[in-house]
RNA sequence: GGAGUCGUAGUUCAGUUGGUUAGAACGCCAGCCUGUCACGUUGGAGGUCGCGGGUUCGAGCCCCGUCGGCUCCGCCA
C-alpha cells in the first residue's frame, strides 16, 4: 500500500498520528517560507502544511516547484487546525503537518483548470478528458451514474430477473436507424452490422424460456448526435413473457419511481402516472413528450356563438381557444410566458385566474358557474392560482404561440430549481405506420414487432395506415423521452403480414427475419418489453443539459473523438484484407 | 442536407457609428510575504482577432467565400 489512508479517512480520531496520503495538488498558497497546498483524492479534499520549523529541507524545498494538478505522495503528522476554516465547512478542522514530499508526476501547465467549474469548450473537455474528469462536476456525476446503474441491477435481479447478455455483432435489419457495419477477416465480403437494439434476441429468449429478461446494454446508431444523443448509447432492455401492456407499465413506473429515489432521496416522483393518448398529448401540448411541471396548454372550444353579458361577447369567430398557464408558470414567470404567447396574430378575449388576491384577472369560479358543468372538461384539472386565457384565431397560429411560450419558459426557467421534481406520463395509442416524407411508403414508426391494436385492421385488403394504432406505451418525464415499448407479436403470420405492410416480399422476409419467424412458430408466448435511455435518466439525474456531461469518454456533435482522432482511414494494407476498397479521397495515412 | 448562432491571449469573454499601441478576469512566470484557505501584494510574458479574398486612406468590426464549434430541423428512441 502506498497510502495509509483516504483523505475522507482523516478525522479527528486520527489527530498526531503519522499519516501517508498521496493525490493531486488541488491548490498551492505560497506565504514566504510557510506554504499550504490542498490535497485532493477521490475521496476529498484536505490542506498540507508546510512550516519551516517542522517540515525537513527537502520538503521546503520541493513544494515551491509543484504545479497544480501534480502527483504527489506526503509523509507527516495529523494535526488540528490553529485557525480552522469556518467559511466553507465540508473542509476539514485537521490539516497534514508534512514531513516528506514526494513529487511523483509534476503537470505540465493546464489548458483549462481543474479546481473550478468554469465554462470550456466541448472539444477541449474531450481532447483532455483525464483533467475534465477530476473536476468536481465529472466525479460526482460518473459516481452517480454507477450508482443508478447499480440501483437498476438490484432492483431487477431482487425481481427474478436475470441479466443475459446478447451479442454486439448482429446481422444487418431492416428498417430502424442505419447501422455501423463490421466487415470481418474470416468473410470477404460479408459484414457483420452493431445492433441498433437486441429487439429480436430478446424476443428469442422469449421463446427460449427465459421468461423474465434485462439487460443494460450499448446500442449504435449510425444518425447524427446531438445534445441529447450519442451514436452510441446506453440502454435498460426490458422483456416479461405472459405480460401484458398494464404488466409493463406497472413494472417500469414503480421501477423507475424506485431508482429515482434510491439514487436522489430528495427527489420526488409523481405519485400515478398520467396515461394520454399519442393524439391527445399533440392536440393539447403540441409535442409527444410534454413537460408536466410547466405544460402551458391548449384547448378548443367547439361554440358557434357564445355571449356572456359582463364578460365578453364573440361574434363570428367560432374558432374559441382555452390556453392555460400553470400555476408554477404563472407564478414563476408570468410576464416571460405571455410576452411570448400573445405574439402571435389572434385576439386575446379574457383572462381568468382563480387567484382572487389579484384585481388583474375574473375569477375562474364565478366564470365557469356560468357554464354548464360540461365546460369544465375543456381544460383538464384547472388548479388553484392557474392562468387561463380564452383566445380566437386560427388553430395552426396559435398553436405556434402556444409551442413558442412553452420553448421560451423552459430556456428560460433556472431548471435546476425544479430539477427535483420529476412528472412521468405514458403516451399510448401511437399510429404503427408513419408516412416516408420522400418515397411516400408507408413504414414503421419505430419497430415492426408491436401488436397492432386490432388484428382484423391489418388484414384488410387496403388497410388505413394512418388509423392502425399500436399496443405501445412511450414513456416521458419532464419533457424527456425516456423511451418505451410494447406488447410484441407472437404469431408468425400475423409478424408477416406486419412485414409485408412495410412492402417486404417473402424472400425479403425471410432473409432479414427468417429466425424470429421460425422462433414465433416453435411455441412463442405472448410477450411484452421495453426499452429506456439509461443516458437520459442519468442525465436528469445529474441535472445536466447536455449528455457527455455524463459520459466518461463521449464524443463530439459531428461524431469525431478528439481524444484519440477516431474515426480514422486504415491503411490500405489492413483494408486489403477484408477485400475493401477506401473510394473516399480524403486518406489521412 | 437545411436553419440559427458563435469563432479575439493558455481559458472564459469585452471590444462603441470602421480610426492611432486590441483590453479584462482567471491561469502562467519572477520578486516580497510565517496561518493562508478563491491568500495578499509588486512587476512581467503571452495575440497572424479561425482561414482566404474584397470594399476603404484605414477592417477585430462592412461584403463574399471557406473551415470549425454549439443548438435546432431532417435522420434517430
Amino acid at each position: 500500500m502506498i497510502r495509509t489512508h483516504k483523505i475522507s479517512q482523516i478525522s479527528v480520531d486520527t489527530v498526531n498520528s503519522d499519516v501517508t496520503l498521496g493525490g493531486w495538488v488541488n491548490v498551492i498558497r505560497h506565504l514566504g517560507k510557510l506554504s499550504f497546498v490542498e490535497l485532493r483524492d477521490a475521496s476529498g479534499v484536505i490542506q498540507l502544511s508546510f512550516i519551516s520549523e517542522v517540515t525537513g529541507n527537502e520538503a521546503m524545498n520541493l513544494v515551491s516547484e509543484l504545479n497544480p494538478e501534480a502527483v504527489i505522495i506526503v509523509n507527516g503528522i495529523v494535526r488540528l487546525r490553529p485557525t480552522p476554516k469556518n467559511r466553507n465547512q465540508t473542509e476539514s478542522a485537521l490539516e497534514i503537518e508534512v514531513s516528506t514530499l514526494e513529487i511523483v508526476n509534476n503537470s505540465e501547465s493546464l489548458p483549462f483548470e481543474v479546481v473550478t467549474d468554469s465554462p470550456v469548450q466541448e472539444s477541449l473537455k474531450i481532447k483532455h478528458r483525464w483533467l475534465y474528469l477530476r473536476r468536481a462536476r465529472m466525479q460526482r456525476n460518473i459516481e452517480l451514474r454507477s450508482r443508478a446503474f447499480q440501483a437498476i441491477r438490484q432492483w431487477f435481479v431482487s425481481r427474478e430477473f436475470l441479466e443475459i447478455e446478447t451479442p454486439i455483432l448482429f446481422k444487418e435489419t431492416f428498417g430502424g436507424a442505419r447501422e455501423f457495419i463490421v466487415p470481418t477477416r474470416n468473410h470477404p465480403g460479408k459484414f457483420y452490422v452493431l445492433r441498433q437494439s437486441p429487439q429480436q434476441l430478446k424476443q428469442i429468449l422469449m421463446v427460449g424460456g427465459f421468461e423474465r429478461y434485462f439487460q443494460i446494454c450499448k446500442l449504435f446508431h449510425d444518425s447524427y448526435p446531438r445534445s441529447r444523443r450519442q451514436m452510441e448509447f446506453t440502454a435498460l432492455d426490458i422483456e416479461v413473457a405472459f405480460a401484458t401492456e398494464a404488466d409493463i407499465m406497472n413494472l417500469v413506473e414503480k421501477m423507475f419511481k424506485d431508482i429515482v429515489t434510491t439514487v436522489e432521496p430528495e427527489f420526488s416522483v409523481n405519485q400515478s402516472n398520467p396515461v394520454i393518448t399519442y393524439h391527445e398529448s399533440l392536440t393539447r401540448f403540441g409535442t409527444t413528450a410534454p413537460d408536466l411541471r410547466f405544460a402551458i396548454e391548449l384547448s378548443e372550444i367547439n361554440i358557434d356563438k357564445l355571449s356572456l353579458p359582463g364578460f365578453f361577447e364573440i361574434e363570428s369567430d367560432p374558432n374559441v381557444y382555452l390556453i392555460r398557464i400553470p400555476k408554477r408558470v404563472a407564478e414563476t414567470c408570468k410576464d416571460l410566458a405571455l410576452k411570448s404567447l400573445l405574439n402571435g396574430d389572434f385576439k386575446e378575449i379574457a383572462r381568468f385566474s382563480t387567484d382572487s388576491a389579484s384585481n388583474e384577472y375574473k375569477s375562474a369560479d364565478s366564470f365557469f358557474n356560468l357554464f354548464d358543468s360540461e365546460w369544465r372538461c375543456y381544460l383538464t384539472e384547472i388548479q388553484e392560482r392557474d392562468l387561463v386565457l380564452m383566445v380566437t384565431g386560427k388553430r395552426d397560429i396559435i398553436n405556434k404561440a402556444v409551442a413558442a411560450s412553452r420553448k421560451e419558459v423552459a430556456k428560460n426557467i433556472d431548471l435546476k430549481q425544479w430539477k427535483h421534481d420529476w412528472m412521468f406520463l405514458w403516451i399510448i395509442d401511437q399510429p404503427l405506420f408513419k408516412q416516408d416524407v420522400a418515397s411516400g411508403k408507408w413504414k414503421s414508426r419505430h419497430q415492426s414487432f408491436t401488436a397492432p391494436k386490432s388484428v382484423e385492421e391489418v388484414f384488410e385488403t387496403e388497410p388505413d395506415f394512418e388509423r392502425i394504432l399500436g399496443r405501445e406505451y412511450a414513456l416521458v418525464c419532464n419533457g424527456q423521452e425516456m423511451g418505451g415499448g410494447s406488447v410484441r407479436i407472437h404469431n408468425a403470420d400475423l409478424q408477416k403480414q406486419m412485414f409485408r405492410l412495410e412492402g417486404l416480399n417473402d424472400s425479403e422476409i425471410e432473409y432479414y427475419f427468417g429466425q424470429l419467424l421460425h422462433a414465433l412458430r416453435s411455441g412463442a408466448p405472448p410477450h411484452a418489453g421495453a426499452t429506456f435511455s439509461l443516458d437520459a435518466l442519468v442525465r436528469m439525474l445529474a441535472g445536466e443539459s447536455n449528455i457527455s456531461e455524463i459520459i466518461a469518454f463521449p464524443k463530439l456533435g459531428n461524431g469525431i473523438d478528439p481524444l484519440t482522432g477516431a474515426p480514422t482511414s486504415i491503411n490500405q494494407r489492413t483494408l486489403d484484407a477484408f477485400h475493401i476498397e477506401n473510394s473516399a479521397e480524403d486518406h489521412n495515412l
